[in-house]
DNA sequence: AATAGCACTCTCGCCGTTTGAGTGCTAAAA
DNA sequence: TTTTAGCACTCAAACGGCGAGAGTGCTATT
């Protein structure tokens, strides 16, 4: 792949098939993109291109398609970064400028990132566990339940009923508060736990020691759950319009939006090993999903706690943003998944964009 | 509609049709339904209720189908009410023993609900208007802007970001909690924008009396923001796969279900105006809503307020069902939408006992 | 190395034919 | 009066052949 042109051609077929979703000939190419050569030159070009699995034709005589490997050439190294229509950044804006709490404001990115993209859009909440105990509080709903509630840093508030069948003495309760959150406001609710069983050993408490311990198999338990319950899916719906060709391979796609646990897990480590924009793409069988065969996943972390270096290997080293200012380890993440035909440029932009904005959301929680 | 075997002649179209999907015909009548007559006298039935339109042919020398008409009379006469399979009843069993707080039991009852349904699922989350204040609490989340968190006793926990230019003095905002909690606790939250308004007049908050206005705003605006805000629906990829076949016909319902107030208003009507069976149905125009010409909706109330007489006629009265317990005004509701065609049965004693187990969650929390 | 020209190959859309499910009607049977 | 058997009729859907056209690869030329 050395030719200068033959990248140019190959940009050209990906840009086209994008926009029209159809095999695109040699004369679609020099009809809309001002190579200056005839339709018999990109002809060679296009079967080199297909020598080397970039390119494929469904069949003899048709157009050609890209193939997984033409995609990746195309997003690492032909991408033309395109500015977001002055409609989607004025969307963006006024959206922000109306939310009301972290839950809502995260749906609603969700749901202005799928009418974006016009794809499937995911936000996933700012991790609990990474963040910082801001307010502990238990509520009494009857004799043997309560319930648990904690404010994070980031405006998170998540919650727990648990149930114990030795009640504890609604004063100590209060005093286990009180002691809780002097102890640990401002520290990582990672270390809730371990602090409360410490609290738990002192001779204070030593009445409601049973009691305690079910409050730490709740907190513990946060670690775990909040995987799959933290986030914020929209635009599932728009998958069956669409075009309306392919029904037939977005059922396994929806089979795997149903599994929740797994797209977390992979939009976490694709948002982890991102690109130089920020940005994680993965293409197809890249995303080592079943069902997400046909499909690509873009992904971006958000909420990046400054202070640390940046840790994570850039994909390309070509096209350096200066502005990209913090890689590091992100709270959460927001990410699109669509057709591996996506329109990358676009979908890129907007993933990135409402990145930027959540990340500011969330700092100004924060300060 | 007189003769006996005409309505068991429109029950068995419409459960074939319901099963199969396609036109059904005399012979498929006889062969699938135990009525010892003839296709030649089915056939005069049938042209019997084409005329007084309960069904129709799609063509000359097609099967028959059922009307709006048909389904309507099918489901006030004719519904055989089928208890869930073992199946369905364990994964509702199960499905309520692993709930940790109402958001989470909330979401993955619409979750369950589309999956038993095969169709939309939708669960609106307790009115926090209707209910009553457990715990009123506000975190400082920086100098300018507070955290506003209301507790209601249905376990619902409803979070506001409040924004201030001139922030009060933290001792100030404890004195206010602890006095809101003390005068409101157990008291509707309806009641609670009106008697913060109080407090702002008392002397003793005079110093903060701005501030307080502001907290009065937001706890006003839950009313008319939880209408959409609240609800958690589930399936809407569903509607993609299915048969495949009426992709241009999903189109407008996915629009309608983007109005996510006008099906928060309508199922709120329907499950007021439910039949004896606590359940309401909508058959295509009876919506009154566009894009939901092709589609049905049942829904039913939950979490009802005993202590109330019952005020909602019922649609029929044949068929009393002895435990139909409280029909009273519901704290919220739970439905499915899906085509015209859908399985009748099988949904009304989904979406029943879906609400049934969620009033028994929520009375749960309550006691 | 690029281009013009050309024969070749498939897919797709079009159209007439066939097939078969299902009907309505009539006349006989119950 | 109701049910049934028989039969002619209708029409959507499936089938198969055909021509058009888009797009290719190859070869000869610039």
């Amino acid at each position: 792949m050395s030719h200068d042109r033959r990248m140019l051609v190959l940009r050209a077929v990906v840009e086209n098939y994008i926009h029209t979703q159809e095999p695109v000939g040699s004369s679609a190419v020099t009809k809309n993109f001002p190579l200056h050569v005839s339709s018999a030159t990109i002809r060679n070009d296009m079967a080199a291109l297909e020598e080397e699995g970039y390119l494929v034709q469904p069949h003899t005589s048709a157009g050609r398609v890209p193939t997984e490997k033409g995609y990746r050439f195309f997003v690492d190294r032909l991408v033309r970064i395109v500015p977001l229509s002055a409609a989607q950044q004025r969307g963006i804006e006024t959206f922000f400028t109306h939310s009301v709490s972290l839950e809502d404001t995260l749906r609603r990115a969700a749901r202005l990132l799928a009418q974006i993209t016009g794809q499937v859009a995911i936000v996933a909440s700012p991790s609990i566990v990474k963040s910082h105990l801001r307010r502990f509080e238990m509520v009494s709903l009857s004799m043997n339940t309560y319930l648990l509630v904690i404010i994070s840093d980031s405006g998170r508030v998540e919650q727990r009923t648990i149930a114990t069948s030795m009640p504890p003495k609604p004063d100590d309760v209060d005093r286990l508060i009180a002691v809780v959150n002097t102890q640990n406001e401002g520290q990582p609710i990672s270390l809730l736990a371990r602090k409360l069983k410490d609290i738990a050993q002192s001779d204070e408490f030593s009445a409601m020691r049973g009691f305690i311990e079910i409050v730490v198999k709740a907190v513990a338990d946060m670690h775990d759950e909040e995987r799959s319950d933290s986030m914020y899916m929209s635009g599932t719906a728009l998958l069956a319009r669409g075009n309306g060709a392919p029904i037939a391979s977005i059922g396994p796609l929806l089979d795997a939006l149903e599994e929740q646990v797994v797209i977390m897990r992979l939009m976490g480590s694709l948002s982890r090993s991102a690109n130089s924009q920020g940005v994680g793409v993965a293409i197809g069988s890249e995303t080592h999903t079943q069902g997400l065969l046909n499909a690509s996943v873009v992904s971006s972390g958000y909420g990046q706690v400054s202070g640390m270096e940046k840790d994570a290997p850039p994909r390309t080293d070509d096209a350096d943003d200066p502005d990209r200012s913090e890689n590091t380890a992100p709270l959460a993440f927001v990410g699109s998944i669509g057709p591996t035909h996506m329109n990358y440029p676009t979908t890129i932009a907007a993933v990135k964009a409402v990145a930027e904005y959540l990340s500011a959301f969330i700092n100004r929680q924060d300060s």
